[in-house]
DNA sequence: CTTGGAGTGTCAACAAAGCTGACTTAACCT
DNA sequence: AGGTTAAGTCAGCTTTGTTGACACTCCAAG
């Protein structure tokens, strides 16, 4: 506890530091799904679900190529999840005009009502804990985020954040 | 981009901040999990095995009940975890000794060689996170995760903290 | 002292959402 | 014309969550 500055500066990351951090991943994570999840099973669908609407909220007229790559799944596995939502007229897949090979993927009215109210419980519990740490945590809360992610996810997130704005 | 104090202030609270903060935690949480799924997936274990030995590993000598409270889980589901690590000879159940009808967990010599090379690939991308981000980044995330945590997780949260000291 | 309720853990069966592999259809491009 | 790419499908498997039913243990009220 004595050094100056070296002790202070090298303190956070000691072992015990780290799993505090590890934790905190953790026990946020089931914060951070814990709202939308709710909405949801009133609804039979899931997480899967959701992180579909998500991105295509974001990215409208995105294609499946690329929503697979964003989530990280199989085109089985999300074209499950996407089958559903189209049945349900949440989403609809229009054939690409450039290169007809391509479904671009879009929100409904209905779709989007419901991306809103998820996307709504979401943002307000991030905007709670935004507001309770202050503006220099959230930065230091997106840095740590940003250095935690593999590289080609990194690129993804910052692709998103350009298309977004 | 021009008032200096007010407008720098609040911008962190405006939608597309929070979206950005939503993904952020969508992707660094993929990047979080990946180095202990891929040991994981040469073990036939999956990422539930993987919370309970880190649990046990934090408190040992923690009951079921206590567990399950902690990863929010239904006992059924825990139960089969535990079983196929009991049945491996990574974790033993000892009988309570106060109360028979609680199970104590430990982990053995072979859990605790395992815990720790999980813990060491998960640990190693949170050390190289801190590092690239900074002491007060590092505080800043901490900030930000807890105030998204639901207070109950929140209680447990802190408790582990001072019982791993 | 016994008995009934509460607490703890286990077994069985099912559902959601991942995965692999093999295949088809359609469109593109050289 | 033939190879490549995008999307979708079928079948089957794994992990990890769920509910329901049940057994064992404890404790306290009658």
């Amino acid at each position: 506890m004595a050094e100056v500055k070296g002790g202070e500066a090298l303190l956070f990351l000691t072992d015990e530091q780290l799993r505090q951090g590890i934790e905190a991943m953790f026990f946020a994570y089931r914060g951070f799904t814990a709202d939308p999840d709710r909405i949801l099973e009133t609804l039979a669908y899931g997480r899967a679900h959701h992180r579909a609407i998500h991105f295509i909220a974001r990215s409208p007229g995105t294609t499946v190529n690329n929503l697979l790559a964003i989530l990280g799944v199989t085109k089985q596995s999300l074209n499950r999840v996407l089958r559903t939502l189209i049945e349900d007229g949440l989403v609809e897949s229009r054939v690409g005009t450039r290169d007809k090979r391509e479904r671009h993927l879009y929100l409904t009215e209905e779709g989007e009502t419901l991306e809103r109210k998820l996307s709504d419980a979401q943002r307000a519990r991030m905007r709670a804990a935004f507001r309770a740490a202050g503006p220099d945590a959230v930065t230091g809360f997106r840095q740590v985020l940003e250095a935690m992610m593999d590289s080609d996810m990194r690129r993804r997130y910052h692709a998103i954040r350009e298309a977004g704005t």
